[in-house]
RNA sequence: GCGCGGGUGGUGAAAUGGCAGACACACUAGCCUUAGGAGCUAGCGCCGCAAGGCAUGGAGGUUCAAGUCCUCUCCCGCGCACCA
């Protein structure tokens, strides 16, 4: 037999399928659909490394299969080539990009084409074609036309190094996403998507997609929905009012002072006036310092928080009327919220911090609520509770630095002396009764009070959930002075001395240990719910309940805030799709339809200016445009700004419908037929952009008519990167990057794509490991010597034939559930068995090379045909599992004593219990180890196991 | 800090609550070959001569039975983070 010569082999079938156009997608088919794509890839000039086939090797191994099992299968490709890195090569190279590109672009395609995959390319797309992008202008006018794009003058991210302004998703930790540099603030003109009107529909949407659940979280997180109040603060003496954002409206009796953005409208209006403020240089001075600082600087959480008094200015607490100062932080950002804030030192971490800084009033507005959640006393929900007033007593030593804890003896708890409220008590009262009672002392001297702490436990002994309010007091001993306890009492608790230090690890309700950092003059910012106290009419309600009630009281207005913010949608840049809009002096007219699209011309530098203005507006030729005929002709200006790299990447999964179409974005019948995505695959690293701008564009064309789904992509996938073999991110930089072509070269496809399955499970990151790929290829060497032994007539044994089922069930669902390395894993286990057969009969060992075609389409192919099939395996159909062979006649039961395995059997499936356990028991292994003990108990599995407990 | 994933041999990893380590890499021994990154046979978690015992980050728990379920805890990766 002939050497398994990959070479060859992958060659011929490429352009046999190539020529048969095996995987051309028809768009008329009565077949049901099945839509699977990849993120496309951009073209750099430095080619694909073995990390990038690894997602459409997973995709092509599902679409071949859905094919084989008779749907209608889109599987397309293209290319996503506008933006910075194809620019920066331009200007190093001082070639015009769409000729790097087009190189590019041609590499990449051979690169993919000698992997086999399955795309079908007359539907090859290019996000840099006028003919394409023809439609992404389309899509930005419709926006226009919907009030959904406009023109801003807000200050912006911008990368001093790319000279550009970017959008918040493409700056990470306070640096440009593409070169690190730390970004500025900067005000300038630009181009702003609405997307935030789409943040609810978006956040919505999220529960209905098949995702992988950490990149839905990453959207939520991404979107920031928070509901709140916005109240209005009037200002002492003045027209003007501050309006606030809270989510707490409940602690408003609590404000002690408010804080402004530093970039707030009020502060720069107070500062065009010197006599404004009494300490008008301090604060322009530290309002300048602060609008300098770079986004890193100013967001880092934990720099110390600093700000300025606005002298001479107060704001006035709607609720109680008391009159607060007002501050100047930088703490405060101003494009979230109102850009102004309450304080609330007492329930906010932040306020609390600075109040503490600057000396400010804390005042507390909530009592603490504790709820018991674990065992003894956890709560039972939806249960009643049973209100109880209470004490809780903290009682110091006459001369030493300890406190009275009680040890309790019947359950495991620590706590200070707690006891009830009888009828018309004073807590004090109360408090002096109990410690008498329960210790003995007689002489305590009331020191302070901490304020009321409340908990909410289920009462063991009382079978109820009670809600304990207990006034906290805080004791001091006069003298030894103790008289005898009752023995009810000794058995119930033990009295300890405990130092502060002791007494952190000795409590053990949080409640207690509330009152321990009270008492130890450690409490912070409570910012939890609870009960409302010194808020006039309010006092004593559940602060959850009231944040409406307050709200309206105040006449404030109950709001949703996202932290999503409108997509920033111009660069100053010359590689991007222009935009379909003029300028006549203020007015805005936009490009007519039929004047699409509107090309990018060549220009002489593609040197950013750093102005603000892109390197288009050096070309006054293309800049002034004479619109229009006769007298109503005008002279025009073109917005000179492009779009960003992420405009065309929105929506380039519809083009693929229908590629070619001069007419329409997308034919309706055949969005109709192609409908959504069925499955999408790629990195992770697009959770919080692309696949954020996808679905809100894909929901504006909805809205608009163009799609009839409401979400793009219906199941996604991400794939693990493939690390370089030091297990470093394959990069240039670390000189760790392996070439698939090389490896194509010496391995063969086939035996790169199985690699990359069964390297480990899909979404996982792995370093890769030439070495380990040898298994990949011996497995294929011997897939390729077992044709010797497949006869027309040959035989195998009937255990192989189970296994050849059970390989078709366990292939089948692997393939649909992404777990190819599995999947590979078992054909590796049939091969095995095949192997140990004399001869295999050509049916069976046909559908073993389906099962493996999927992931191997060469080698498959070329043995296929070996056997004198006619047409591609790849369009053969996909074998079935015969459920009645997979039953097993003949199964092995395990017999396990005292939970250990001490035997087998093999038994007739469907053996009766009593006569499994009578088989277990005999088996003198089982009988060695029961001895002349009694079984206790024997637990039996039908089919599986026998279980034996003996004493 | 909050949220989402993960921790299993020398390595990549398998395992509907039912024989932990399938499958593969590496390694060891032997065979076959004019030596090669080839093939075949056997071995390969740890301790132990063995019988057997111990093992899925750690500590508890539920169960006849736990890598898998529950509680606590440590470590690693990712996302968000002064968002009021």
């Amino acid at each position: 037999m002939k050497k398994y010569d990959h070479i060859k082999i992958e060659k011929k079938w490429q352009r046999e399928w190539a020529k048969k156009k095996v995987y051309r997608t028809e768009d008329n088919s009565k077949k049901q659909k099945f839509y699977i794509l990849d993120m496309f890839p951009y073209p750099s000039g430095e080619g694909l490394h073995v990390g990038h086939p690894k997602g459409y090797i997973a995709t092509d191994i599902v679409s071949r299969m859905k094919r084989m099992q008779g749907l209608n299968v889109l599987h397309p490709m293209g290319f996503d080539a506008f933006g910075l890195p194809a620019e920066n090569y331009a200007i190093e190279t001082k070639t015009n990009p769409a000729i790097a590109v087009a190189k590019n672009v041609v590499r990449y395609k051979k690169q993919l084409e000698i992997i086999g995959f399955d795309y079908d390319w007359s539907r090859e797309i290019n996000t840099t074609d006028p003919k394409y992008y023809k439609w992404t202008q389309w899509i930005f006018l419709k926006l226009f036309e919907r009030g959904l794009a406009y023109e801003s003058f807000e200050p912006i991210n911008w990368c001093p190094s790319c000279k550009t302004g970017l959008a918040n998703e493409d700056v990470e930790d306070g640096k440009c996403e593409r070169c690190g540099t730390s970004v500025e603030k900067r005000p300038m003109r630009q181009w702003v998507l609405k997307i935030t009107d789409y943040a609810d529909r978006l956040l919505r949407d999220l529960n209905v997609l098949d995702w992988p659940e950490s990149i839905k979280e990453s959207q939520r997180n991404w979107i920031g929905r928070s509901e709140g109040t916005e109240i209005n603060f009037t200002i002492k003496d003045k027209t003007e009012k501050l309006k606030v954002f809270t989510t707490r409206p409940d602690t408003l009796f609590g404000v002690t002072y408010m804080v402004v953005a530093p970039e707030h409208k009020f502060v720069t209006e107070l500062l065009e006036h010197r006599e404004n403020l009494k300490n008008h240089d301090e604060v322009a001075k530290y309002v300048t310092h602060a609008c300098m600082e770079t986004e890193i600087e100013r967001t880092n959480a934990k720099k110390e928080k600093t700000g300025v008094k606005l002298e001479g200015i107060f704001a006035i607490n709607p609720a109680n009327k008391e009159k607060v100062p007002v501050f100047v932080a930088d703490y405060v950002l101003a494009d979230y919220g109102t850009g102004a804030v309450m304080a609330v030192p007492a329930h906010d971490e932040r306020d609390f911090v600075f109040a503490k800084k600057y000396k400010l009033p804390i005042k507390q507005v909530i009592e603490p609520v504790y709820t018991q959640t674990t065992e003894p006393g956890k709560i039972i929900p939806n249960f009643p509770f049973e209100h109880r007033n209470a004490i809780i007593a903290i009682v110091k030593h006459w001369k030493d630095d300890k406190y009275m804890a009680l040890k309790w003896k019947k359950v495991a708890w620590g706590t200070f002396i707690t006891g009830g409220v009888e009828g018309n008590q004073t807590p004090e009262e109360a408090a002096k009764m109990e410690i008498k009672e329960e210790t003995g002392f007689l002489h305590p001297k009331l020191i302070s009070n901490f304020g009321r702490i409340h908990s909410k436990f289920y009462h063991v002994p009382k079978k109820v959930n009670r809600f304990a309010h207990s006034h906290t007091l805080y004791f001091k001993l006069e003298n030894d002075a103790r008289e005898k306890v009752t023995e009810t009492e000794n058995e119930i608790h033990e009295v300890k001395w405990l130092t502060i230090d002791e007494l952190k690890t000795f409590l053990t309700e949080d409640s207690h240990q509330h009152a321990l950092r009270i008492l130890a003059d450690v409490s912070d910012a409570y910012v939890d719910e609870g009960i409302l106290v010194n808020s006039g009419a309010f006092s004593g309600k559940d602060s959850q309940e009231v944040k409406k009630v307050i709200t309206k009281s105040v006449g404030g207005k109950w709001v949703v805030k996202y932290k999503l913010k409108d997509w920033v949608f111009s660069r100053q840049r010359y590689w991007g799709e222009p935009f379909p809009i003029f300028h006549n002096s203020d007015k805005i007219i936009p490009v007519s339809e039929k004047d699409l699209p509107v090309v990018l011309p060549k220009v002489k530098s593609y040197e950013p200016t750093g102005t603000g203005e892109s390197p288009l507006a050096s070309i006054p030729k293309w800049v002034n445009v004479k619109v229009g005929v006769g007298k109503n002709a005008k002279m025009l200006k073109r917005e000179t700004n492009t779009m960003p790299q992420w405009a065309g990447s929105s929506w380039y999964y519809l083009r693929y419908m229908d590629p070619k179409n001069s007419k329409a974005l997308v034919d309706p019948l055949k969005e109709k037929y192609w409908n959504e995505v069925d499955f999408y695959v790629g990195g992770a690293e697009h959770a919080t952009r692309h696949l954020i701008y996808a679905r809100f564009w894909h929901k504006f064309l909805y809205d608009i008519g163009i799609v009839s789904t409401l979400e793009p992509f219906k199941k996604l996938q991400s794939v693990g990167l493939i690390m370089g073999e030091d297990g470093k991110k394959m990069s240039k930089r670390f000189g760790n990057i392996v070439n698939p072509d090389l490896i194509v070269k010496t391995y063969g496809a086939d035996t790169l794509r199985l690699y990359e399955m069964f390297m480990g499970p899909f979404d996982q990151a792995i370093a890769w490991n030439t070495n380990g790929m040898i298994g990949s290829r011996r497995f294929l060497e011997r897939v390729w010597k077992l044709r010797q032994k497949v006869h027309e007539k040959g035989t195998i044994s009937k255990e192989t034939e189970i296994l050849l089922h059970k390989t078709i069930k366990k292939v089948t669902e692997d393939i649909s559930s992404i777990h190819h390395n599995t999947a590979v894993s078992s054909m590796m286990i049939l091969s095995n068995v095949f192997e140990k057969e004399n001869t295999i009969s050509k049916t069976h060992f046909e559908i073993f090379l389906k099962l493996l075609a999927p992931f191997a389409p060469h080698i498959t192919e070329e043995l296929w045909c070996d056997l004198g099939n006619k047409k591609s395996i790849h369009i053969s159909g996909w074998p079935l599992a015969d459920e009645s062979k997979i039953a097993e006649r003949s199964v092995t039961i395990v017999v396990q004593v005292n939970g250990k395995v001490r035997a087998s059997f093999t038994a007739v499936r469907g053996t009766s219990k009593e006569g499994l356990e009578k088989t277990a028991l005999d088996l003198p292994d089982v009988k060695k180890w029961i001895g002349d003990k009694k079984p206790k108990r024997i637990i039996v599995i039908s089919d599986k196991l026998v279980s034996i407990v003996v004493a």
